[in-house]
DNA sequence: GTCTATACGGTGATAGAC
DNA sequence: GTCTATCACCGTATAGAC
């Protein structure tokens, strides 16, 4: 994904990475700054307040994560293919040096957050979960895998377990150099739906 | 578990309830000090630096851990009794006003940690996958649950997946309210095993 | 859009009196 | 053990020149 080189984007580009690896509250603009190479006062113009540029940030990722989404329910043919590309998102963003979700970042520290880039979060949540959801919805209707009884759990518990499971995974697998669990955690899910 | 109410214990007790709601990195000295109602200067001579006094932290929720994981052990007579035991901490936090586990927090920061800190948390998901296991061996040896196979993960995998959704499930049930989640992460391993 | 300069409270930490 | 006083630094943020 080809983005313009541009100072806002460059910053959030940056603010990003900074999120993924040491939180929000741990980084400045001080830090932004020194990485893209601008004073902190042209932070400042391009966003006003730190969660200013939180909400950015979150926009871009939600707008980029639902474009994924998208893409993934365009290409992917079977609704196993589609959870599988999905993993293999979390997969590429932990490969990328140890990062993990934005959102699950911002998730430990949602207390200290803004209103507005509290929501954003939870949006985020939301968003992820109805698509889980969705496609399992879709692999049960297409007879990919069983529906709803007493072994397989219903497909708004799964979708959840699923996304908060591979959250927690990767902040797992970051710490104990786990690199097996988000599969793990895919093929007990794909198990729990017969397949 | 009634503890003395020195001013070490007090600035501990406090330290944990900011960790696990805000975050390491969102406390201060002064936020402490005045929960507790003394000055900073007095942390400092109990904790000379806000490292030691993580370490410390870490120190005594690990040994409460441990206790606990004896304690269910010697209690909870069948092996799903102890998972359920085990389950019920992780909800009775996220009762105690909405907190989630010390863990799963410093899991978030785990890059800005100092090294001590760091290691003190990669032991304590080492020493909670460490017992979830044996606990599932146990189940396996008592023929509660199936052994592994095509259908049934492995202890090994299913103690990791099983941890790190519960650390997931609670950052995720703080955010979207959801409170039925760690029930249905302990249902689905319970079911992956066969029970 | 970017800069220099600056304001100003928060932060971990220390010295030394009691 | 706890206090007052103080430190040097870092944090977000702003004013105003270019």
């Amino acid at each position: 994904m080809p983005r313009q080189s541009n100072t806002p984007e460059l910053l959030l580009d940056e603010a990003q990475r900074l999120v993924q690896t040491v939180g929000y509250n741990a980084f400045s603009y001080r830090d932004l700054a020194s990485a893209v190479d601008v004073k902190t006062a042209s932070i400042h113009y391009h966003f006003p307040t730190k969660a200013d540029l939180g909400v950015a940030l979150m926009r871009r990722y939600t707008d980029e994560t639902l474009l994924e989404f998208a893409r993934i329910d365009s290409r992917a043919k079977t609704a196993k293919a589609k959870l599988s590309r999905f993993v293999d998102g979390y997969r590429r963003t932990l490969a990328n040096g140890n990062r993990i979700c934005v959102c699950g970042s911002l998730a430990a520290e949602v207390n200290t957050l803004e209103p507005a880039l509290r929501d954003a979060v939870q949006r985020y949540f939301d968003l992820s979960v109805e698509w889980v959801e969705s496609v399992i919805r879709e692999g049960i209707a297409a007879g990919e895998w069983r529906k709803p009884g007493p072994k397989a759990p219903h497909p708004a518990a799964l979708a959840k377990t699923l996304v908060a499971g591979l959250q927690g995974a990767m902040q797992f697998a970051r710490i104990t150099g786990e690199d097996r669990l988000l599969k793990h955690v895919e093929h007990q899910h794909l198990a729990l739906l017969g397949s």
